[in-house]
DNA sequence: GATTAATGCTAAA
DNA sequence: TTAGCCTTAATCT
């Protein structure tokens, strides 16, 4: 269930806990049997993400592809070592979830009996990683890896040029609600449900505006928009698009449903003019929006 | 114990 | 536009 800046943040960790080591690849579940024996005692050289796609590179030239969809899932355990290496800091993330040797218990002594579907597991010296849930979990090559580079659009979480242009000619080429152009992969890659939502209401964007006829300044200023709270959400592990003016008195972290301006609110006052926000369903998504701010 | 919803995507119709 | 797929956790009976 992640969206871009999960990603970011897992690649990151796998980077972090088993860059250079050798690890023991297995399919638990059995479902990947196949795909982790050509992964196997192999060393993990580096990790990649664009948008919501993993990338992680073992020495025999093969990348493990995994796109969690929905409901996927990686859980990280280890020991002392694994858990300073980590970059993931609060436990219990969509999508990043781990659980750490408090040092009370017996030594880490190899991870635990898988729990559920694990279709993936990698084991190092120090730690562990399972995966469950996922959409797409291969053994690929590097060409392979080029062909899915390659039908994706820019990711806000990179941002090199010629990055916004490429997304400024994507929405202005096409006459599709914006609302779809921000979840089209194609188009800007990492964006899912809530942050297309958050980020129409911050530029106060009407959601089913066809795409070309946004201005050249609109486009850009919601691109740099989504540059910045998804930048936003790596550093904090979640999704925040409200200022702390919105939080509780003193609060440092927004509660619950404080943290959203409209994502999951329909039917509560909009925070800033009152009138209820609104639900609809678009392309088999819900999109929530407030018809007060975002008229045009 | 059954049902449903979830930050997603693809291929068939 | 719809059906199908992957799995879990929260919400029902």
């Amino acid at each position: 269930m992640p969206e871009g800046h999960s990603v970011r943040r897992l690649a990151h960790q796998f980077a972090d806990v088993f860059g250079g080591e050798t690890l023991a690849v297995s399919s638990p579940q059995g479902r990947f049997a196949a795909g982790a024996a050509l992964l196997d005692d192999q060393m993990m050289t580096e990790s990649q993400a664009h948008g919501k796609h993993l990338f992680l590179h073992f020495d025999n030239a093969l990348v493990l592809h995994v796109h969690l969809g929905l409901y996927g899932a990686w859980d990280f355990g280890g020991d002392a070592a694994f858990r300073g290496a980590s970059s993931i800091g609060a436990p219990r993330k969509v999508g990043e979830r781990e659980t750490f040797d408090d040092g009370n218990g017996p030594a880490y002594d190899g991870p635990p009996a898988p729990v559920g579907a694990v279709r993936v597991r990698l084991v190092g010296r120090h730690g562990w990683a399972d995966l469950r849930g996922a959409t797409t979990c291969a053994a690929i090559t590097r060409a392979e890896m080029s062909a899915v580079l390659a039908r994706l659009g820019p990711d806000p979480l990179r941002n090199l040029p010629p990055d916004r242009e490429r997304f400024v000619t994507g929405v202005q080429s096409r006459k599709t609600p914006i609302a779809a152009l921000l979840m089209d992969q194609k188009v800007i890659a990492g964006v899912g449900n809530v942050y297309r939502a958050e980020v129409l209401f911050r530029q106060r964007i009407n959601p089913l505006l066809p795409g070309n006829s946004l201005t050249r300044s609109a486009a850009e200023l919601l691109w740099d928009d989504t540059v910045k709270v998804m930048g936003d959400g790596v550093r904090d592990g979640r999704i925040i698009t409200t200022p702390p003016s919105y939080w509780a008195e003193g609060a440092s972290l927004p509660a619950g449903d404080d943290a959203h301006y409209v994502y999951k609110r329909q039917g509560l006052p909009c925070r800033v003019c009152a009138v209820p926000v609104a639900l609809a369903e678009l392309g088999g998504r819900k999109l929530y929006w407030c018809p007060g701010c975002q008229q045009h």
